[in-house]
DNA sequence: TATCGATGCTTCAAATTATATAGCAAATAC
DNA sequence: GTATTTGCTATATAATTTGAAGCATCGATA
């Protein structure tokens, strides 16, 4: 029902399904990184809260993230919503570093004569 | 031209554009983080050196990124071709532990029953 | 100096994805 | 039982990506 890329099958940037690149292709849709940030700042929530907090994200596009995300292992539902699986806690743990890069890129960008 | 989003500017997932978020935009478009990999994993390298080793990816996508990711300051041509900036590099630094992950992803949804 | 291959793209139509808006069915709250 | 809230679905439109072809420039060679 929902496809998935996956390690080991044909994906977007490598043929033989590298890892790396079957994650890239999954985290590189719309949203993806978004929702696992989104989703380990604030905990456990509902569709609508996740929603208002992605602030401009169609329910349409979170649903099918979400669903992706599920079946990819990142993220699960539990009682109170939506929650990230230990696997997706990781996958938040190793999009920290991107928080403080971010910023520093913002700086540079600043300080750079825009192209 | 060539419209990257930026820190300050609103970008998907916020309308104040947090970095991390202006980051994501970036980063989430397809084949971005895939090139940034690849042209670590290379080094200096050409178009067309580059488009063999993105497997599948088509000149025109391929293009359009390198030009997003000059502007964002992460690439960067120089006489051998294409190279990662400095910035680059750091932001390379950060996706290094995503390939780990990325392996044990595999095993994890091997063992796991396909949704 | 003519031609060849390699390189760095551009073009364009077709397919795929994403966005925006509306709204509905089920569960809970009153 | 009526009103809210929640979790979506539907649908039309817009944007992005792909795929294939090909062109202009360059340096090397004949």
């Amino acid at each position: 029902m929902v496809d998935i890329p996956r390690p080991g099958q044909p994906v977007r940037g490598s043929k033989t399904g590298a890892p790396i690149m079957a994650l890239f292709d999954l985290l590189g849709r719309n949203w993806s990184m978004g929702i696992v940030w989104v989703l380990s700042e604030i905990g456990p929530c509902t569709f609508r809260e996740l929603q208002a907090h992605c602030e401009s994200i169609s329910p349409a596009a979170l649903n099918m993230r979400l669903k992706e995300l599920q079946v990819a292992c990142f993220v699960e539902r539990v009682a109170d919503g939506y929650v990230l699986t230990p696997l997706g806690k990781e996958l938040y743990e190793d999009l920290v570093p991107l928080g403080a890069l971010a910023k520093k890129w913002g700086e540079e960008l600043l300080s750079q004569p825009n192209k």
